[in-house]
DNA sequence: ATGACAGTTCGTAACTGA
């Protein structure tokens, strides 16, 4: 079961892409995140038409979150439980049955955070906070669980091209990766890092100075893994060359393999 | 260096993003 998670900078914009890609790399589940496009405007036939099942947590012209699903999705909590009064579409999560049970797949758009001055930073915080609580009760459920998406955090110096150039930066600052660390410590696997160890890998490149052609990156995309799910993971991959295509979103496909 | 991006919006400039 291929399990998929990518910013793809406005559906609409990039629906060709997706489609591409999508016959290319075959994935059961994809997370997207930054559809740019509220529910009623999602491009749902042209995915549909491929055999997909979807779960949208929508929002007009910023954000925005999708499961696609080649089975059935069930159990579907759209947004981010733990406060009423935030309506910013980031998050959603579903039951995707398999003939050997569940996996409970989430799609995530953590904020930014930028600038750190604004009051930006204090709300990537306490999103950071409400889904640790979030994940604290799933991890109960005792599932396979991944939680995929854009995290909107640098983990380590390892994960970019020039760490020193992220320091003022909400995607690199201690809180922000305090509470990633502190995420994985309820018991949730970084994927794609255990696929690449010590290696210089991303899944970002900015569209201004040049940074693909420089592979001037970060590594932000990730999908942390249940121990449920982390027993059955038998491949992770990054589908770089989808940023040199035409009219490609800033980050890319990235995924994991989980054994039937 | 008057710059170097891209998508979206009751739009043709302003915003958001990373």
């Amino acid at each position: 079961m291929k399990i998929a998670t990518w910013n793809i900078n406005g559906v609409r914009a990039r629906i060709e892409n997706l489609r591409t890609w999508l016959d290319q790399a075959s994935p059961d589940v994809v997370c997207l995140q930054e559809l740019k496009s509220e529910e009623a405007a999602f491009p749902a036939d042209a995915l549909e038409g491929s055999g997909y099942n979807l779960a949208i947590h929508g929002q007009k012209g910023f954000n925005g979150v999708a499961i696609l699903s080649k089975r059935p999705l069930e159990d579907v909590t759209v947004g981010l439980p733990g406060d009423k009064d935030d309506t910013q579409a980031r998050y959603v999560e579903a039951a995707v049955s398999t003939d050997t049970g569940v996996v409970r797949v989430a799609s995530i758009y953590l904020p930014n955070g930028n600038p750190v001055d604004s009051d930006k930073f204090p709300y990537k915080l306490a999103w950071m906070d409400r889904l640790i609580a979030h994940a604290r009760k799933l991890l109960a459920l005792e599932e396979p669980l991944v939680l995929a998406g854009d995290y909107n955090v640098i983990p380590t110096p390892m994960d970019a091209k020039h760490p020193e150039k992220w320091e003022n930066d909400a995607l690199f600052q201690p809180e922000s990766r305090a509470r990633l660390r502190e995420l994985e410590a309820l018991g949730l696997t970084d994927a794609v890092r255990t696929g690449y160890p010590g290696e210089d890998i991303y899944t970002f490149w900015d569209y201004q100075g040049g940074a693909w052609q420089k592979n001037n990156g970060i590594r932000i995309d990730h999908l942390l893994l249940s121990a449920q799910a982390t027993d059955r993971l038998v491949g992770v991959g990054i589908d770089k060359d989808v940023r040199a295509w035409e009219k490609p979103s800033d980050h890319v496909p990235v995924w994991v393999e989980l054994a039937d």
